[in-house]
DNA sequence: GCCCTTCTTTAGAATTATTCCAATTACGAC
DNA sequence: GTCGTAATTGGAATAATTCTAAAGAAGGGC
């Protein structure tokens, strides 16, 4: 079995555990981000899958992201006030984002570590998600 | 010498310093801030400085805002496609966003934990900033 | 297979937060 | 005082996203 067919798999698997339907539109959506792992914005993905469904509509992109973000198949990530981006990297992770172009790298983050953060939090306190972002340049050389 | 007086002077240092000027719009931006540390968006400045400032404009709000956040006297932050909120609490710390009631808290870190933190970054990262927030929900007791 | 209900998609309008712009206004230096 | 720069203002413009209403599939029960 293909990689391609193990995430749509997946993606189908989820989408019913949610009741939900699959799509063609909701497939290339997400096959777009896996495809291509750099974190792009909605208007990325849409110009991405026009190719593949030159019906879609950047409504409907919107739409698959979100559905795609409630099953737990993608996350979002957002830097200060640009658009949102999107993530078919489930792993706990942090993300650098490098000012110079504007790339985002995913940064793996040890369970250890995530845990020593998660207990700086006063006592009552509950986090749901914690979200790591570095900010900076990398050397041109890369 | 009140603790008004001291920010205010530090306001004054601060924009002297990058060679700006020092208004009565700058300061009650400020002093706002300062007076009530909830994180509140332009639009909260905005409404909290209208009455001694009855003039101000949402636009000058913005740009006392933006530079106040040059001048690394206040910190603005984000969360998740809100509006940006503005913190005037330098001191490097994480934030809690909950979930129940939309309200930030300051969670402190310890400077060990940071360099820990800046530590898993690859050979060739240089992080000149670490955004850290936590999502959940607090007891309603609170 | 057909009908009914529900889920999706679509195009375009609407919204939200923010920035831009051009025209005053206010300082500070001389 | 005058001049040049910086700051403020109101309104228009922009960007990203969400909303809305209508049309289009898709299963389930018969």
């Amino acid at each position: 079995m293909s990689t391609h067919a193990i995430h749509s798999d997946a993606l189908a698997q989820k989408l019913a555990d949610s009741g939900l339907r699959n799509t063609p539109q909701r497939e290339v959506v997400y096959d777009a981000l896996l495809k291509k792992r750099d974190h792009p914005t909605a208007d990325e993905v849409f110009a991405r899958v026009k190719p593949q469904l030159p019906g879609i509509s950047l409504a409907t992109v919107y739409n698959c992201l979100e559905t795609l973000t409630q099953c737990d198949l993608v996350r979002a990530v957002n830097f200060e006030r640009g658009p949102t981006r999107y993530c078919p990297n489930l792993h706990q992770h942090a993300h650098f984002h490098d000012e110079t172009t504007g790339a985002t790298h995913d940064i793996e983050l040890p369970a250890a570590l995530i845990a020593k953060i998660k207990s700086v939090l006063p006592p009552g306190y509950k986090a749901d998600a914690l979200e790591i972002t570095f900010r900076g340049k990398l050397p041109a050389s890369r």
